[in-house]
RNA sequence: AGGCACGUAGCUCAGUGGGAGAGCGCUACCUUGACGCGGUAGAGGCCGACGGUUCGAAACCGUCCGUGCCUACCA
């Protein structure tokens, strides 16, 4: 390939490494805080900077890059920033991991050593998922760039736990909470998963103590039996009526717990006996604060059996569990074990069985501020998109209980509480305390405990721009325009981030939240590395090309239904890719010796030329309307379809002759117009793919009137209205059926490619007439005609040897001279006939129903009697043509 | 158990009150000077089932079947 030219199928690898670093080196992505320009910002959901990215991560991204570039050049100051959070709980196991490896543990080295080593490690690793961010081509503010543990960030989560301790909002207290005993950490409510285990039902044996009988209790957890302090069963329930207040032998243990009576006993369910484990269920924790029972905590932190649960003291609780049945069955007390699956919580971070326990936390009361989140969208100062998610906002809203916010961790926020060790008094302060504001005493400690990453998260839109000082950039970007993200986390972090931008900002951090969809896999399940049915986005960038994938992703994006990806439909449009290069190419070998800078001429009058340019009009208009509205599929949908079907299939094809001729005006009208659209277009379709828009809009630049750097910086094709021309969309309309007819026919009738046929076009309409003598050479050279001609209908003697079919008021027939096989033919109108036919008699039908007459509107009733005339007509032609080829074939044959 | 979606061409999916659509796949033909990652033509659908509203329903309502998701304290 000489150097200049054009690659016959377009390198993607090649064109994509070499832009995005030319627009991050020009500085394009940045954002001026002092800009005059209206702003328009969103800040990235971090991922977590452990991660890699996957597929939910590359629609994210591509959707809130679309909003950007396309927001950029409509003439917006925007401002997108990005950054990682660091994912506490999910850090922390990876990098103990990586201990465990060299025979380590996080013990053994100590707290601060432990930090050091996860700060080495994110120096190492967390600029992964950084750099595939790029790779995808996002259009990011780098220079920006932020994370959650940053010493601003660090600040602002400080100040906001004082604040609202201060307030009364944030508080400490023993309370029941999720426990896991393998990141031997408290966990939020929000951060269980319930996962649905096939276990077993157990009934047991409760002898009462007077010795009259017992009760039957019936359990998932035997091993908890060892914690109960009281049976529970349903005062309306007849089978247990005079037994509360009795005591029953405790099995396996030397316990005798009293049997109380509570209407939250379910009488229906197991056997309507309830053991009560007041340390190891939320429930039954109620059931103690009404009836004043016992607590003993059988199960520790690392889920082993507790010194309580005696000679069992030390085993793990499965094993334990195994261990209790097999005791339970020896001394007689399991009476029953049925097969039963019911949901269990399970760690969203590591997937064991949480343990409900009663442990000293941090938590935020977040009824108030729930209150103002709820307003704020029920004002529509923050929009959802699509509105059905804000039912599940508002339902979350109203339900919620306080936020357990600590952590028993060591990589995070360190909370900034200190207690005396002298008088035990609580010091909650963003700076470290020299001595106890009550005692004075000078032997302060630190609350060992560190924050739910979520607590950093829920400050990301204003702690990113500079809170708590009072910078330019809140100023000018908060609150952010749009915050674009899955439903999956918006109440981990959506509706989270709405209480405290209201509470903090005392405004919304979001005008508007778009939630996309979640992309699953075939079945429509959950993508998940442990599943396996991963699709690697990266490989797809390898493999089709970024621009191939975003697009493809955009095309998925429908609002209020999930993704399910196909790898073919990547292929597919990897192959529009390819068809845009080529268009570029046909034009580009066209362009060279030509003078610019291309525009679109003055007086245009070229029937094709006009039609391109209203329907590019019309498309522009469209674009607008589905970016503004997160239209996603609507947008690229209409690109893919005006690129390829209409200014591929049909204009370039149409201004060929022009391009290859010697009228030098009709070529450089081409040109202009063929290359003028196709650089607004690139702009259109800048935003889904920036590299290859990119590409061809460099090379187009020697003949453009835009001077500018980078297409990034074009400005968006202009609304031209005296562009829109109906009159040429119709004529285009027309000519393009009377091509279509005569294809049709060609193909029908197996007339070969490369053979040209002479056409006989008859109209009843002067216009059209005039229209098609006009266009002659378009419908010669797009449907292969060796001659046309033309005549009134009813002047003009219709051929015998020929094919042909109605178009409108067009009659056209394709003449066949000695190769046209009456048979076929007739067969082709019969066929035809029979279908529209069909049509005919169901609009007939309506004409003549009363009611539809009377009740439906004019314009409905004015367009049916215009169809059926026009089948109607259409119908008596081809009747007529079948039969005067019937009667040629009898001759024929006789 | 409750709530929310979704069942449209072989596959993946648009369309949401008045003529059933796209991409891929399939069939036939084609080295037409941008592209075979292409071109031209074509086949393929009682729009999950049943009932209702309406002059008119794939679309609106109800019931059912199927699938998926979310929420819940029946241990």
């Amino acid at each position: 390939m000489s150097e200049g030219a054009l690659a016959k199928g377009y390198e993607f690898a090649e064109v994509e490494s070499r832009w995005y670093s030319f627009w991050e080196e020009n500085g394009f992505f940045r954002a001026d805080q002092t800009s005059s320009k209206p702003p328009f910002s969103v800040v990235i959901p971090p991922p977590n900077v452990t991660g890699q990215l996957h597929i939910g991560h590359a629609l994210n991204d591509t959707l809130q890059d679309i909003l950007c570039r396309y927001k950029r050049l409509k003439g917006f100051e925007v401002l997108w920033v990005p950054g990682t959070d660091h994912a506490g709980i999910a850090t922390q196991n990876v990098v103990e991991r990586r201990l465990a490896a060299e025979g380590l543990t996080r013990h053994g080295i100590g707290r601060e050593a432990f930090q050091e080593r996860v700060w080495e490690w994110r120096a190492k690793y967390g600029s992964i998922i950084i750099n595939q961010l790029k790779r995808l081509g996002a259009s990011c503010d780098w220079s920006r760039e932020r994370f959650t543990m940053d010493e601003g960030l660090s600040r602002a989560v400080r100040q906001v736990f004082v604040t609202l301790y201060n307030q009364g909002l944030i508080y400490r207290g023993k309370r029941m909470i999720n426990w896991c005993p393998r990141c031997m950490t408290a966990l939020a409510n929000i951060e269980v998963e319930g996962e649905e285990l096939s276990g077993a039902l157990y009934h047991i044996r409760y002898p009462l103590v007077s010795g009259k009988g017992a009760l039957i209790v019936a359990t998932t957890r035997p091993e908890t039996m060892l914690g109960d302090t009281a049976v529970a069963v349903n005062p309306q329930d007849n089978r247990y009526r005079g037994l509360e207040g009795q005591m029953v032998a405790l099995p396996l243990s030397e316990r005798h717990i009293p049997v109380i009576a509570d209407s939250y006993v379910e009488r229906e369910f197991g056997t309507g006996a309830l053991k009560v484990t007041p340390a190891h269920d939320f429930n039954d924790f109620d059931l103690r604060t009404r009836h004043n029972l016992d607590i003993l905590q059988v199960i520790e932190e690392r889920g082993q059996m507790s010194e309580l649960a005696g000679p069992y003291a030390g085993m793990d609780r499965f094993a334990c569990r195994k261990q209790i049945l097999k005791d339970l069955e020896k001394g007689g007390f399991l009476v029953k074990t049925e097969p039963y699956t019911h949901r269990v919580g399970h760690c969203y971070r590591c997937h064991s069985v949480v343990e409900p326990m009663l442990s000293l936390q941090w938590f935020v009361s977040v009824k108030p501020l729930a209150q103002k989140a709820m307003e704020a969208v029920r004002e529509g100062k923050t929009k959802i998109v699509p509105v059905k998610w804000e039912n599940d906002y508002f339902n979350w809203m109203e339900n919620l209980e306080d936020w357990c916010i600590s952590r028993q961790i060591w990589w995070g926020h360190r909370i900034p509480a200190w207690f005396c060790k002298d008088c035990g008094e609580v010091v909650v302060s963003a700076e470290a305390p020299g001595k106890c504001p009550k005692c004075s005493g000078s032997s302060l400690e630190q609350e060992s405990d560190v924050l739910d990453t979520w607590f950093s998260s829920s400050l990301w839109p204003f702690s990113t721009l500079g809170w708590p000082d009072k910078t330019l950039e809140l100023q000018k970007f908060y609150p952010t325009s749009t915050l674009v993200t899955a439903f999956d986390i918006l109440f981990f972090w959506v509706a989270r981030m709405m209480m405290m931008g209201l509470r903090f900002m005392e405004e919304v951090p979001f005008r508007e939240v778009y939630v996309h969809a979640l992309v699953r896999d075939a079945e429509g399940h959950k993508m998940s590395k442990s599943k396996g049915n991963v699709i690697d986005p990266l490989l797809m960038m390898d493999k089709y090309g970024t621009d191939a994938l975003r697009f493809a992703l955009t095309a998925f994006a429908v609002q209020g239904r999930d993704i399910k990806l196909s790898e073919e439909r990547i292929e597919g449009y990897k192959h529009f890719v390819n068809k845009i290069w080529n268009a570029a190419r046909l034009l580009l070998m066209n362009l060279e010796g030509f003078q610019g800078p291309i525009d679109v001429p003055e007086k245009i009058t070229g029937l094709a030329h006009r039609w391109i340019l209203s329907r590019f009009q019309k498309v522009t208009a469209e674009t607008c309307h589905a970016l503004d509205n997160y239209l996603f599929n609507q947008y690229a949908q209409l690109l893919y379809q005006f690129l390829w079907h209409e200014y591929c299939d049909w204009y370039l094809e149409i201004v060929k002759p022009d391009l290859y001729g010697e009228d030098m005006e009709a070529g450089r009208v081409a040109r202009s117009v063929a290359a003028a659209v196709l650089q607004d277009v690139l702009v259109l379709l800048h935003p889904v793919m920036p590299f290859i828009t990119e590409e061809i809009w460099q090379r187009m630049k020697p003949w453009s009137p835009d001077s500018g750097a980078s297409i990034m910086g074009a400005s968006f094709p202009k609304s031209r209205p005296e562009l829109l021309d109906p009159q040429a969309e119709e004529q285009m309309e027309t000519v393009m059926s009377v091509i279509l007819a005569i294809r049709n026919i060609r193909g029908e009738m197996n007339v070969a490619p490369s053979l040209k046929v002479e056409v006989v076009c008859l109209c009843d309409k002067d216009s059209h007439l005039e229209l098609l003598e006009r266009e002659r050479r378009m419908v010669c050279d797009l449907a292969k005609c060796s001659g046309l001609t033309l005549g009134k209908a009813g002047e003009t003697p219709k051929p015998n040897q020929a094919a042909g079919t109605v178009v409108g008021n067009i009659e056209v027939f394709v003449i066949l001279k000695d190769i046209l096989d009456f048979e076929s033919e007739s067969a082709r109108l019969q066929k035809e006939i029979v279908k529209l036919e069909k049509e005919f008699a169901m609009t007939s039908r309506k004409l003549s129903n009363d009611d539809f007459l009377q009740k439906a509107p004019p314009d409905v009733i004015e367009k049916e009697r215009e169809k059926n005339g026009r089948l109607g007509e259409k119908i008596e032609k081809l009747n007529r043509r079948l039969e005067i080829m019937k009667g040629l074939r009898e001759n024929k044959t006789t």
